[in-house]
RNA sequence: GGAAGUUUAGCUCAGCUGGGAGAGCAUCUGCCUUACAAGCAGAGGGUCAUAGGUUCGAGCCCUAUAACUUCCACCA
């Protein structure tokens, strides 16, 4: 590789060449190795039909960062990866494409459907993995698995028929979700409310007299959202204790348009404050109503075929769409002088998530989990902190679905999917639940079965995801050695719908938790907080920010700035910044080369080593230690932040300045290679820091620093070490970067330009201080825009009008003769005394606070007391200068 | 109806166990200084939503209030 580097970073080619050679390596790949500590993620299998959206960006950001961090470390890093069936998404697609070639599903028929969907997969299904790997993600592709594979189906039939012998899946005539438009049955958490304006229609019913005639005079009024139900009414409830109704108790009403004598009877379901306090009950279509319907034996009357048209229950009305039906109705019994008012009305419906179709609840037979044992011990994990909520508030969610969970309806009325492994003898209808197709019915002897025809809700695969990808139900190695996994990623909007059922699942198939610790991401916004949608045609695709700006600038853009859990928005000017970023670690690097080149660059003997090179080693050490503890407790976006503070600031901004007059000086080859050296392995170690969140960029330059290593993502992670730690050499630097910042300040209150250098004295009676400028002597001149630099013990010599800067323990004086307004710069210093006594009172408030210094701590009070010190120095040196002055 | 989150510089957001308010962008000033103008040096800008409380000390902990957002429930 040349050592020759472009002016500016461009990603372009760069990526590509390095994920192809580290997928030529098999970096990603890990095999069980029982000397090491395995270290497991498992990838949420994005959906087939999926594009890579900034949502997934991010998700997976966050894992290769876990993922590369912990490789570095030494573990045995694996992250599973794979890809969901995703029953309706993709279902839906394959309708939508055969409609185009005019081919309805039926006519085509289950098998012919079937082979068309994994046409489909073949070509679509891998087109969001090769997105991924465009991201950087460093996921063990050589174990890639789909929810519908060999494996994956065997262990969904394996856990199907366990349950339903352990009496945990059955199946049952509930009432249940049901999408008219994708014509299947859906679960609750599928369910989407939706605050939609609607009407409140007032209707009456007439009372049937003790002779069985209907009342001309008496009628219950009450009111309702959904006039076309009425159809199925077969009874009117009221509150038993409701004093307005306690006449009609025992009595019947007529059902109008249907003329269907239905009772009146008592419920405390009823809210005697609402309305009328009268409600009719539709068992067929209506959660409540299903359950009132059941404690009085009501009759359950559907009045709905799957399309959500009228049946025929519904007399003439039968074939009617729901809508159509409504109207109609209405029209009928306002006819009938039976419609008493029309009010305007705004009520939660009801919404399929992914269609937003209205969902008809319907009475159905179904296949469900139950689910009061099953989730016992997954909320047992969470409570106790076996397993960890990143972050904490999100236990509460979480507790609010288990504290509250109902049956979970599994059946879907689909194709694409897991087949229920339910068989139906045709004889006898005996039904039989097994791996494999019965030969012969245990009850009649028959041999003919049917399988069920419906398949499984999507996520009851992909809650088995974290142990049927490492081979179970076989008990592999791989099984052994990598579950539980450590870490799920995800976004919080899926807790309920996967996490959750992971955590059970594991508990129930395992015995063990699926991971350790889940960490959560908030949802990706467009830059005024919108929602990405594809409605909305606000999504930001970030294939095309990685065309323009670079996978290491997309990445680090995505965690920056953001804390567990949040929400963040995008914007173009962030991922400029990162951008800008890589830029700044490329040039910094082509200059450390550039200046390496042809240069035998050793470790230099520690005399050897200036004060500046020990003070960046030792920020280096601190901010090992810092990041890597960040790191190690998911502060992902600190953690970066503090490796692009030290990169730009310390390192850029200071360090390689400070350096550069050594890195010309060819007369003194040992303090040059101490400087290349130090150049060389900060930058080495600030690369390693950087690698998880830019794998690129540090890749790059990491190879070309190094010809013995061939890559970053291997070599080892940086540890803190107690001997890097130079406390000295650190507050030596800071005194004259102080200086430097207090002078170039100076220069620019006046509009000096830089080119104008002149005569800097430092004056100070400590030693130590003139010691650590005299050793610092060249840079600080260079830094400090000076022609020359002299410490002394005193003024002797230095022009009256000098401008002066104080800084702790020294005042340095720059004679900048007629450019010098005496009456600016008394009222410079008188500024800088103002700010100076403030800075005393403030310490004085607190050293002479009894209470402080009786309960403080005593590094807190040593801490204020050396301030106290250095701030009444500089306001002695200030005011002293002042004195001076006004002589002048 | 229940719950959670947010409220910090003009904008978007960090701020981990309480110990002198930060970043990026934007604004202003001066610089094409041979790593980088995708840059360098400097500057301005905040009663940390409001009101109480705890504490020697509160952006951070407690209580209440307000505004916005989200999730759950679904009273027909």
């Amino acid at each position: 590789m040349s050592k020759e580097l472009a002016k500016t970073y461009d990603p372009k080619g760069i990526e590509d060449r390095l994920y192809e050679k580290w997928m030529n390596n098999k970096y990603f790949h890990a095999k069980v190795d029982h000397s090491k500590t395995p270290f497991t993620i498992v990838i949420p299998p994005p959906n087939i039909t999926g594009q890579l959206h900034m949502g997934h960006a991010l998700d997976n950001t966050m894992q290769d960062i876990l993922i590369r961090f912990k490789r570095m470390q030494g573990y045995n890093a694996l992250w599973q990866p794979g890809t969901d069936h995703a029953s309706i998404a993709t279902e839906v697609k394959i309708i939508e494409k055969l409609k185009e070639e005019g081919i309805d599903k039926h006519d085509l028929g289950r098998e012919k459907f079937l082979e068309r969907a994994w046409d489909w997969k073949k070509e679509y299904g891998g087109r969001i993995i090769s997105q991924l790997k465009k991201l950087g993600s460093s996921c063990d592709w050589d174990r890639e698995r789909f929810t519908m594979d060999e494996g994956c189906n065997k262990a969904v039939t394996e856990v199907f028929v366990k349950m339903h012998e352990k009496g945990y899946i059955y199946k049952g005539s509930r009432i249940i979700n049901w999408c008219p438009v994708c014509n299947t049955s859906i679960s609750d958490a599928e369910v989407e409310y939706q605050e939609q304006a609607g009407h409140f229609w007032h209707i009456k019913y007439p009372l049937m007299n003790e002779d069985g005639t209907v009342s001309d005079t008496e009628f219950l009024t009450f009111a309702t959202t959904r006039p076309e139900t009425m159809l199925g009414d077969t009874a009117v409830a009221i509150h038993p204790e409701d004093e307005r109704y306690q006449h009609l108790i025992g009595r019947k009403v007529m059902l109008p348009i249907v003329n269907r004598v239905i009772p009146i009877v008592t419920d405390t379901y009823v809210d005697r404050e609402f309305g009328t306090g009268v409600v009719k009950i539709t068992p067929a279509h209506d959660p409540n109503d299903f359950e009132v319907g059941k404690r009085h034996n009501l009759p359950i009357i559907n009045v709905m075929n799957d399309d959500a048209t009228i049946n025929e229950n519904g007399g003439k009305y039968a074939g009617m769409d729901r809508y159509e039906a409504r109207k109609a109705i209405v029209e009928e019994l306002e006819k009938e002088g039976l419609l008493v008012k029309i009010e305007d009305y705004s009520h939660n419906v009801g919404t399929h998530d992914r269609c937003k179709t209205t969902i008809e609840p319907l009475v159905k037979e179904q296949w469900f989990v139950k689910m009061d044992e099953l989730i016992k011990p997954a909320v047992e994990a969470v409570k106790s902190g076996d397993i960890k909520l990143i972050p904490e508030r999100m236990e509460k969610t979480y507790y609010n679905w288990t504290d509250n969970i109902r049956d979970w309806c599994i059946s879907r009325q689909l194709w694409w999917g897991h087949r229920i492994p339910a068989y139906y003898c045709d004889d006898c209808k005996e039904v039989v639940v097994a791996k494999e197709m019965p030969g012969v019915c245990p009850k009649c002897g028959c041999k003919h079965f049917t399988q069920d025809p419906d398949t499984l809700d999507t996520w009851f695969s992909s809650a088995l995801w974290p142990f049927e990808t490492l081979g179970w139900p076989e008990q592999t190695e791989d099984l052994k050695y990598f579950y539980p996994t450590d870490v799920l990623v995800t976004g919080y909007d899926i807790i309920f719908f996967w996490v959750i059922r992971m955590i059970f699942s594991g508990f129930e198939q395992m015995g063990e938790k699926p991971f350790k610790t889940v960490l959560f991401h908030g949802l990706m916004r467009d830059s005024q907080g919108r929602k990405m949608s594809k409605s909305l045609g606000n999504g930001i695709d970030p294939l095309e920010i990685i065309d323009q700006y670079g996978a290491d600038a997309l990445r680090l853009t995505l965690i920056t700035g953001n804390a567990p859990g949040n929400d963040m928005r995008f914007y173009y000017e962030r991922v400029e910044n990162s951008r800008n970023f890589a830029n700044k670690v490329w040039n910094a690097s082509r200059f450390i080369l550039m200046n390496m080149d042809g240069k035998e660059v050793t470790k230099p003997v520690d005399s050897d080593l200036q004060p500046v090179d020990k003070w960046i080693l030792s920020k280096l050490n601190t901010l090992v230690k810092d990041v890597t503890d960040n790191m190690e407790h998911f502060e992902l976006g600190i953690a970066v932040q503090k490796v692009y503070d030290f990169i730009w600031d310390e390192f850029c901004d200071w360090y390689i300045e400070m350096v550069k007059p050594r890195l010309y000086n060819t007369d003194d080859a040992a303090s040059q290679n101490a400087a290349l050296w130090t150049l060389k392995n900060v930058l080495i170690d600030a690369l390693k820091l950087l690698h998880p969140y830019m794998p690129f960029i540090t890749e790059e330059i990491f190879c070309t620093l190094q010809n013995e290593e061939e890559t970053i993502m291997l070599s080892a992670w940086p540890t803190y070490d107690e001997a890097w730690n130079f406390a000295k050499e650190e507050k030596d630097i800071e005194t004259i970067k102080e200086a430097v910042r207090g002078i170039r300040n100076v220069r620019s209150e006046m509009n000096v330009a830089p080119s104008r250098k002149a005569h800097v004295f430092v004056v100070s009676e400590d030693d130590g201080i003139l010691n650590t400028f005299t050793e610092g002597k060249l840079f600080f001149a260079s830094l400090a825009y000076a022609s020359d630099v002299t410490m002394q013990k005193d003024k002797s010599g230095i022009a009256q009008d000098a401008v002066s800067v104080v800084i702790p323990g020294a005042t340095l004086y720059i004679p900048f003769a007629e450019l010098v307004d005496i009456g600016q710069e008394i009222e410079r210093l008188q500024k800088e005394q103002k700010r100076l006594e403030g800075e005393l009172a403030r310490v004085n408030g607190m050293l002479s606070n009894e209470k402080f210094i009786s309960k403080a701590p005593e590094a807190k009070i040593a801490e204020e007391k050396e301030k106290l010190q250095k701030y009444t120095q500089m306001m002695e040196q200030v005011k002293e200068r002042l004195a001076q002055l006004k002589n002048v």
